[in-house]
DNA sequence: TATATTTGTTTAAACGATTAAGCAAATATA
DNA sequence: TATATTTGCTTAATCGTTTAAACAAATATA
């Protein structure tokens, strides 16, 4: 069986003796092309199993239809579930998504927008890695005239769009929950300063403790990857101070985790002795024990969001792209690591 | 600020005063063009911030140096790191991955494979979905001419690559710990029969305990999607029999993690009164508590694999498909779960 | 010196679609 | 009936690149 050469629409032409221009108008549902050839068009390319070379066309058009996607890792949960509804949203309109991950690298990053553009892709949607503080790539995208929207992880200083909760607020609610708890001396293991959200999160604890009227105490206040292993050595290093802390709120739910590991290993009744708070309400956060208090970003609307704005802008071409926040309010779920219960 | 035109192979060549012909191949390396003249082309191509148009080079050429990945979801760790690899091996050589996720569905999966082949992708790399059962989609990726790599999810029908684990193996091995751990009557959550891998590990559960001289009894074999939600059903089934298993033997992790939250909550001794394992080393396994005992599938060597796959099919061209299975030994990871320390 | 080969380039035709412009036939309008 | 408009299609250019074929100039071979 040889491999039969792909239908183009010349051949579609040929069988019916009519121009490829004809067949292309038919396919388009032109106004100024006949019902009854419409009809034989569509017939005979269902026949020949009629793929149109999306290549060829993008290449006239200019259009590729494809928005690409960057994000640190699909292997999160929001991530996920933020990347599910960017592809429900485009899809409707004929988008396809491609989907790229950075792994949390400057490199891998610029890799990842050099090859999206190099796809001739009609927008980016971006979350940045950690590490980036250069934005000198982005700005790639906006001087190609490439729409970029980011969400999660963005920049003022890019002045695009920008979709996500409010940190600065959310920490503003954890505070608030421990004080309620009855904790008085609340530490932050935090995300580095640099990245705006972490920034903000950092910002929202300082002030948070100051409306409280309690103390902040720099050894308190910690700034890492938020990885796991990052959440053990941190919470170490807590356990190790002369004042230990009474709680503790990571700004991340996967330091969370490794923060609760240590307190269990180290059998430190949570939240009784210290009550624990996560951010990104992972699945697991619901699953380990003692169940860990997190944040809900609300994944879901963030990625519809981020797929609307993206519609808007090319719906009105040639429009200058400008900073642009949309701050959706987060959501304080409340489990077991945090809540004495009052007997 | 206008939006500036792209550079365009043709601006290069008008600064040089050089034919098209000419810069492409300079950029090409071509050995028929002077040093010089590259030389030239690269410095110019600089200036202008050449970025290569691939729908045109690609559309030219029939190559579009694209690959598409189909997952069922890139939320696992499994996937996440299998995608991983496969862009790692696929990125040396020039070509870009696009992940799509299916959900789980077949409609969606359908969805994806049209969009691949839309995009004229060289290659697909595909992790079929729970409810694919119908394997016309897939057949219409051959027919295409397209190289078809299967991963983890595949079906020996479709007569293309595939790589995965040994399955039916290591039911047994779990089986044989189990055993080791003086467990007797050994239940089984598993997928459905008609997924390939499922069915294997059915299998592999069923001699297995033929080779231990130990009963089947039926009431012990379950069926399911094997979601959280699917192992806290079936667990509460298996504790509501009147003759209860001692060990559950879950063929995911997230069905483990859906029985090991029942057995916590109706404090039920894990390993002592019921052990428990669950497949594909997710990293939650190692997180909760107690920690879940389960089988390695070395995601990475399989994305590294099924890239190198591709990417023997892609340097000899026309070769004919054929069913070639890569089966990898998996790993069993025992932790606390099933480890009845002897004292 | 005459001929063959190599080198470095140009020309022109593709790839498969879209689209502005053109044109003949059918139909409407005066 | 003569002219204008509409309908339904064709022609040809185009998107940006690749590549086979052609060719002149430089160099090698006899």
């Amino acid at each position: 069986m040889a491999i039969k050469k792909k239908t183009t629409i010349k051949d579609i032409a040929n069988v019916l003796n009519i121009s490829a221009a004809a067949v292309s108008k038919a396919l388009h549902n032109d106004a100024r092309i006949s019902e009854k050839t419409k009809k034989a068009v569509r017939q005979v390319a269902e026949n020949l199993n009629y793929q149109p070379n999306h290549l060829a066309s993008a290449l006239r058009s200019g259009k590729s239809k494809l928005v690409g996607v960057i994000v640190p890792k699909t292997n999160s949960n929001f991530f996920s579930s933020a990347i599910h509804n960017i592809e429900e949203g485009l899809d409707k309109e004929g988008y396809n998504v491609i989907i790229t991950q950075s792994n949390e690298s400057f490199k891998k990053e610029c890799k990842n927008i050099d090859t999206l553009l190099y796809l001739q892709v009609d927008g980016i949607i971006v979350s940045m890695a950690n590490e980036t503080v250069d934005l000198e790539y982005l700005e790639k995208v906006k001087a190609a005239g490439v729409p970029l929207i980011t969400f999660d992880r963005g920049e003022n200083d890019l002045n695009v769009d920008y979709i996500g909760i409010d940190d600065y607020n959310s920490s503003h609610l954890i505070v608030n929950h421990l004080v309620e708890q009855g904790c008085k001396r609340i530490a932050h293991i935090g995300g580095y300063k640099r990245t705006r959200i972490y920034n903000n999160r950092i910002r929202g604890y300082v002030d948070a403790l100051k409306k409280h009227n309690l103390p902040l105490d720099e050894e308190l206040l910690i700034e890492t990857n938020l990885t796991i292993e990052d959440g053990r050595e941190k919470m170490l290093q807590l356990l190790g101070l002369k004042n230990r802390p009474d709680a503790v709120y990571a700004a991340g739910d996967f330091a969370a985790l490794g923060a609760l590991q240590v307190l269990n290993e180290q059998n430190i009744k949570i939240p009784e002795e210290i009550a624990l708070v996560g951010f990104g309400d992972e699945p697991f956060t619901a699953m380990v024990t003692p169940s860990i208090t997190s944040v809900n970003q609300h994944a879901y609307k963030i990625g519809k969001i981020a797929a609307e704005t993206f519609l808007d802008h090319s719906k009105k071409p040639n429009n200058k792209q400008s900073l642009n926040k949309i701050i959706l309010e987060a959501e304080l779920v409340i489990r077991d690591s945090s809540l004495k219960r009052k007997s």
